[in-house]
DNA sequence: TCTCTATTCCTGGTCCAACAAATACAAAGT
DNA sequence: ACTTTGTATTTGTTGGACCAGGAATAGAGA
């Protein structure tokens, strides 16, 4: 089976919950999209302009525009005024940011999301005492270190989610780590509150520190538990007034 | 801190990449948001009619299209002829969609999902042996029984799905839950390459039963293994010749 | 009065033409 | 060689037009 075979197959999945309504603007995206990939067009590459798409597909450059918007808010594409529309890398930026909207509509407990940190911190501790070397072990403590070097609420924030995202990271698994970092701006967001009431970067780094130490030992024991105390140590002051439960307006 | 208030600042997080660029149509894409939120409207509700929104904003009226085709690129509002645009609940679904659409683009390795899977489903053993009722055990049976009702390869593999989805739910964590529902055209695809070539729903079944069964017993060893087992299985059916490593295109 | 039908109205879907704003590219000037 | 300027092309946005089809309503018939 073919590359485009595969592809093909899994389009067909997307697509087939609609049955045969297909508007303008529809067979528009799918035969942009098919142009991108016959044409085996690379980041940075440039679209044919909208009227020539008009022309190619036979429709109107309104309608063009229209599959245009549907293709930059999937972050396939990116268009620049008098460039047209280039070929984006921004796709997993789309999704991040769609995965935030959910998020805004109906919020995930705060508690939830901590909980799903903890399954998959804890989970992946195995393989990473398994196949990990001592260097990308020491690439955790120069990651860990940042956290000393900033001083706003908001850089320790980050730095904070860098450590456990490499974490993930050492787990090897490309489709773990897309997860995971979908729920950067709701986990930075906890990290934030909780940094705001106890702004101690050192209490975190000394945290994190430990933990590097248990991999570094091969202790799979003393990693599950330090992560775990981890994790539920920053949720005490979130749960207490920032749980989605602790409603004021 | 209010509900709002959290919304904002989350919002701000995604928001806070794109400058001060604002062009009439993100504008527009803000604007229709706000008065969502503004008036409470519900699932099923219906906005202003495109001419109205174009006069309420002083925008045209193709301008309006096209902040309506982002919203329902982002699953917030469904377009119906006659009827207008009505806030939807399709979400979850353009997430999901959206997230075929990188695999599409820039596939991720079947085995790298499978790997994903493997860390979720063992990793997940442990809560669900200590917080799972009898009854819901007794569930998963229901759900692992369907996959001996159907036939083809398709009704096979959506319930086969079906049974991993049930097990992830045991874990109790929506954020988890949502996250590997993200995979599932994925999923179902290796399921369905993996089905196409050896269509037996029998060993299917009698597996899921032998996890169930280790999870009746509490026993997390054994289910770690048949998990594991059972993913692994799968694999190699579909690493043989489906694997992104083997193109032949 | 009630029911069924035909007509009209309204809406989204698509297209067209035009102008404004932005900018890549080339030509001209230093 | 470098800078400036100009121009042409392209996107951004607008307003208008038409069509197909569903919704609401008025009217005919029982």
């Amino acid at each position: 089976m073919s590359d485009d075979a595969i592809l093909m197959a899994a389009m067909a999945v997307t697509a087939a919950q609609e049955p045969a309504k297909v508007s303008a603007v529809d067979r528009l995206v799918d035969q942009i999209r098919d142009l991108l990939r016959d044409r085996n067009l690379v980041i940075g590459d440039a679209l044919p302009t909208e009227r020539e798409l008009g022309e190619l597909f036979q429709a109107a450059r309104n309608t063009v525009r229209e599959a245009l918007q549907i293709l930059k808010a999937y972050g396939i594409v990116e268009v620049r005024p008098k460039i047209g529309a280039v070929l984006s890398d921004r796709h997993e930026d789309a999704v991040r940011k769609l995965f935030a909207f959910q998020n805004d509509i109906s919020p995930a407990s705060f508690l939830d999301v901590q909980g799903y940190r903890k399954i998959v911190e804890v989970g992946i501790g195995d393989h990473i005492i398994l196949h990990t070397s001592a260097d990308d072990l020491a690439h955790l403590d120069v990651v860990n270190a940042r956290i000393l070097e900033v001083e706003d609420v908001d850089g320790a924030a980050h730095c904070d989610f860098a450590f456990h995202e490499a974490l993930v990271m050492l787990a090897g698994n490309r489709t773990l780590l897309t997860n995971y970092r979908l729920l950067q701006p709701v986990i930075t967001h906890i990290m934030r509150v909780g940094k705001a009431k106890r702004p101690v970067q050192i209490d975190t780094h000394q945290t994190h520190s430990e933990i590097i130490a248990a991999l570094k030992a091969r202790d799979r024991v003393a990693y599950a538990y330090l992560i775990s105390r981890h994790l539920e140590y920053g949720l005490q002051f979130v749960g207490s007034e920032n749980t989605w439960s602790a409603r004021s307006g």
